[in-house]
DNA sequence: CGTATATGCGACGATCCGTAGCGTTACAAG
DNA sequence: CTTGTAACGCTACGGATCGTCGCATATACG
């Protein structure tokens, strides 16, 4: 339960962000909704690398496959995130934290912001999680 | 001063921690430090890339090149966090966060610490930096 | 000036990714 | 049962990135 997702191209990302976006979804549907039009064929090899890969996995509907995603958007972000701290800095996410303060892409106002907005978020979720 | 870093493969990945560990390097001390033992012109066609690739640059001494790291560490992990922020979580800070303690890779005491140590931090650092 | 040494350049094989053609299978209608 | 059609997997090909070097070249030093 502590698999590391390989990395996903632009298109791949793209259509993955589809799969998030709009519940269970088949070729065709991500097809249409895609900015590009693509082939089918393109985006169903497409879909199956992102199964291969971990991302999602598919259910039978009749002839035709339906996927979901694996894993919430949300916890692939973290993993990934988790695995540039542990990549650059050893581990410490607070030295990720100042570079981020640093670089002015956060402010710690913001950050104490997030801190509670993240509490406020886990006790609303713990409650009907556990 | 805001351009996009390429991604870094193993290889240079653990070349450019050496960099970032101790101070300006040669090829010949790169080549020392690495876990696996290659060859001279491997190791400078990676530092070489490196520098294509914008983390490093070097300066001549004699005639040998010596290697600086273009940007600290912790300013590049946290550009890469943000660019999985913005490619995962459409820019949502919160989302990641709330991931991250979703996935008990952090929990909310730990992030309100965090926050405080980077206010310390940003303090002790604006002194000497402005 | 000749030799050792550090450099740049080019290259080759392995992968990954975007993109797609094609053969196959299964279900529905004639 | 035969056939048309829709969805699928498989294979592939060209471009890009990376790990890994060999080799021709430039240059400091004795």
């Amino acid at each position: 339960m502590d698999d590391r997702l390989p990395e996903l191209g632009d298109l791949e990302h793209e259509v993955m962000q589809l799969v998030w976006a709009h519940g269970p979804v088949t070729a065709e549907v991500v097809r249409e909704r895609l900015s590009r039009r693509l082939k089918e064929s393109t985006v169903r090899t497409v879909l199956r690398r992102l199964e291969e890969k971990g991302y999602a996995h598919h259910t039978v509907d009749g002839r035709t496959y339906v996927y979901h995603a694996a894993e919430p958007r949300a916890r692939v972000a973290a993993k990934a995130v988790q695995r540039i701290v542990d990549w650059f800095c050893n581990g410490s996410m607070e030295e990720v934290l100042v570079g981020m303060v640093d670089n002015a892409m956060l402010d710690q106002q913001q950050l104490r912001t997030l801190a509670d907005q993240v509490a406020k978020a886990k006790k609303a979720r713990g409650v009907k999680k556990e």
